[in-house]
DNA sequence: TCAAGGCTCATACTAAAGTACCAAAATCAG
DNA sequence: CTGATTTTGGTACTTTAGTATGAGCCTTGA
């Protein structure tokens, strides 16, 4: 919010300097009000695209929205969730309980907490799920 | 390209009718050249936005290239892809073979496959794999 | 302090997944 | 037509995954 006003103040002032100059070239004959006025058209579509710009690149960097609520709301343990985000990237149990510093018990147990958790069957349905539900980065 | 030309030539030609108007309207007194000039100045500020907007639109709609090339040059076959498709739905070998109107066996046998020219252990590292290949919708 | 939930681990199974090897149709390019 | 893939399927095994159950340890809120 703070940026939009800062925006905006320094839009008008540009328009306030571009006032004078543009009284100033055009009282005194330099250039015709033609130029004087595709001058500032053409600089005002380029500051409406840079600004445009710089708006939407906000919204890009909110691709990954994690739902950290959904999480709780399913109960999911902070340890289960390490686990989940091992078992998306493709690991097996042993790998994962070698990675988490476990036992491989552990590992099965955590998973097997998370599958009732997502109302899965398999370790793959769980990835998808956990995917749909926002709660692992695409 | 003949969009980028059409805008284009829309853009000259408001800037041809905005001269003969603002011309017109400070000989004739109406209103003041810093009005003319606020006006055309706001006007083109978001032309700008509208232009960038419908550029960035096609960029976003532009987010799923799955790469048929790199399908090849692993050597998946057709019916190999398709179960694939159905292990990154998270779908055990017996329900995709349902799916698909053939034997678990046969299942069982492109998954090997593709467990190989995947360079994959597991079917769940085959999904990973599949996706940084971007031979998967993400 | 005490119950509750989270994390750990083990045993004992059952159920999938995956490997290896083989082989018969079906398809397809030369 | 023929050789090369592809697709299909089977058997026999090994390896992971997943379930069920029980239990000890730790932290935390009431």
């Amino acid at each position: 919010m703070k940026k939009t006003i800062f925006v905006f103040s320094a839009l008008i002032i540009a328009l306030l300097v571009l006032f004078q100059l543009s009284k100033y070239a055009y009282l005194s004959g330099d250039i015709s009000i033609e130029i004087t006025i595709a001058i500032i058209a053409i600089a005002f579509f380029f500051i409406g695209i840079y600004i445009n710009q710089k708006a939407l690149r906000k919204k890009e960097n909110a691709i990954p929205p994690i739902d950290l609520e959904k999480i709780e709301q399913l109960g999911i343990s902070q340890r289960e969730y390490e686990v989940l985000i091992e078992i998306s990237k493709g690991l097996s149990n042993k790998e994962i309980a070698d990675t988490l510093f476990v036992s491989e018990s552990t590992i099965k147990t955590h998973v097997s907490n998370l599958l009732v958790k997502l109302d899965a069957k398999r370790r793959t349905q769980a990835i998808q799920k956990a995917k749909d539900l926002q709660i692992l980065s695409i």
